[in-house]
DNA sequence: CGATAATCGAGACGGTACGTCAGGTCTTGGC
DNA sequence: GCCAAGACCTGACGTACCGTCTCGATTATCG
């Protein structure tokens, strides 16, 4: 089943596609993203909405190339800072990731995104591998390394102790269930630390 | 400049409002909660669309309704279960709610309202409330339990120690971000065990 | 096959009817026929769309109704003016006919029509029925008279010779062929009357 | 400030014109004028649409070009018969004209023209130059050859005349207001002749 | 027990945005 | 330099729902 005809990348207007995803930032920022139309996105860049169709899917993919897309291409993310201290790394990476959701703009985008994943599985497909997987996985490097200095035990499964990190930070903030600050990250490494790290004299 | 008409709960029909919940319901699980409309739901119901308007803010409010309020009024969970097994209440409770989460009708229901809660602060403030609320308080509950009973060591904060059973959970599941089933619930409950309860021999 | 839900005629707004057959007819005049849009016609009565599309089924006809339908509802045309002198009054109607096809608000209007129905089926049948049928009908009435007073032959097919007084004037018109005045008018009269009335001393 | 670049008829390719003649054909006949669009007659053409553009000024333009000019270049008609008998030979012509608008491939295309006429006076005064012109003349020479073989009166006034024969089976036509058969030609060359010929012993 | 007032089903209304189609212009690469 | 291909901006299409409004026709209290 192809596509009848797909569009031809090598013809595209980069100018029009930049003002495309400009547009689309300062809409989420100013109006919300529940707010941000197709419409609206063509008339502030000046473009055609045809133009926005020929090349994405939805409003969420032009909203997650905007944001979520410029921060780096797909699948890579830089490794974590390693001062041999994973408490004080972790910490450092939680309290980033912390800000980052307070951040207005970020947070704008972001929330709009995972409204967006609960009924577009093939965006949500595509989020995870660009940005949620890798920053995963960078901590599950970082616990690895950890884990070869003694510093966390043999047998932890590290996927789970990667949801342990950031599941309490993305509850907070997704569900909007309680305050979000860098001490509550500084609790949920402390504690979540204590599960993972060898026993001592046991 | 009085409000207008404030509606009159007395006289409020509940047929009419029985048959708009049943509508919703049925149509969340037939065509999604995105693709659901007031229309679509005073059509099904046989009601006009002032009807809905007139008690319900949204679409949001109304799903609400139909799924989630139904459990039991405001503000009030069953406490947990209490075996004197800390590990072995926790992994009955995530268990549960894994399945809970997994049952395509809830899924449906409970991903529209936290997309939409995404926009809607009012509506997030209910759901805390009526739902995650509860549900967090009654593990608290139980967690002080452990605590008198030694299980959990006093300096805990239980308010962090729930985001680290339930956080696991729910970004699995809101982010999409991996398998989520009942192992997945007994690892988090047996890592996060280790980072409350009380040093041995230490 | 019914249709799905026909709207209410009861229920219809008359307000909006006539701000949307005012603005047709504005428009018609201002911007021609072929640059009318649904779209310009709704802004221009304040109207929605919809409104429009609930009530007719095209543009032409909402301009079939805010110009032709206006002159007096489905299948009644007057008669014909009768003095006795069948001449004299033949003249008289296409006098009137050529005056009000060089009318621009007419002209545009009509023509818009005659477009129209070069494609549209329906239409075209609607605009014999309601216009075009009745002028046609008022002539044969009046040449029946004539045919009673024996000043046209028995024998002649009336049919036939409407067309031959009209159609001279609708070719000119709608092909743009000629010029077309009171003269030429007279000219077909008289030539026309030569070939249906009855033979003297033959 | 000079014309951008004047197309260059000698570098044309008659290939790319030929082809789009013929998409223009069979389109017109398989969707109808109406449908018809640029795009679609360069698509079936192989063709790129400015190639249309460039040498035609409008889809009205490519039709005419497509189906009327092709009988014969510009300005053109052939005589018509002449038996020595104006009645044999007028409805010998009138009889081809019905069966050539009652053709479909012609009918289709003539309508189209008749639609755009109304609303591009350009294309209105090719076509009576190239085609309707032509036609009529002929029928005006036959008629002058009539009249010096005393078959017509001398003070008829050609035009009109012509006008008489044509224009009855137009207006059936064009506004599709009844039977457009042989026998109607018929009647109207027998009726018609009735006003032109000389009186008899009067 | 009848007046009266709010609710009810229904759906028309003025709007906004949708996603599509075609128009006519402009650009690119190949011949 | 014409050509095919097709991206681009524009503007209209016809549809879907929004949230408000207006209609009788039930109710359901209250004088």
């Amino acid at each position: 089943m192809a596509s009848p005809s797909p569009p031809d990348a090598s013809r595209r207007s980069s100018t029009a596609r930049q003002s495309i995803l400009k547009a689309a930032r300062e809409l989420v920022l100013s109006v919300g993203y529940s707010q941000l139309t197709i419409e609206g996105i063509a008339a502030k860049a000046g473009v055609g909405k045809q133009t926005i169709y020929r090349w994405w899917p939805s409003k969420g993919a032009v909203v997650f190339e905007a944001f979520l897309a410029a921060e780096g291409g797909a699948g890579t993310a830089p490794d974590l800072p390693d001062t041999g201290n994973i408490e004080r790394d972790l910490k450092t990476v939680l309290r980033a990731t912390v800000e980052e959701l307070c951040d207005p703009s970020f947070d704008a985008a972001f929330r709009g995104m995972a409204a967006e994943i609960q009924g577009d599985t093939e965006l949500a497909k595509q989020l995870v591998q660009t940005l949620l997987g890798p920053q995963t996985q960078a901590i599950v490097r970082r616990l690895e390394g950890a884990q070869r200095a003694k510093q966390i035990r043999r047998s932890i499964d590290l996927d789970v102790a990667t949801e342990l990190l950031f599941g309490p930070i993305f509850r907070r903030w997704l569900l909007r269930m309680g305050p979000l600050d860098l001490a509550f990250a500084d609790s949920v490494v402390a504690l979540a630390l204590r599960a993972i790290r060898p026993d001592r004299k046991r």
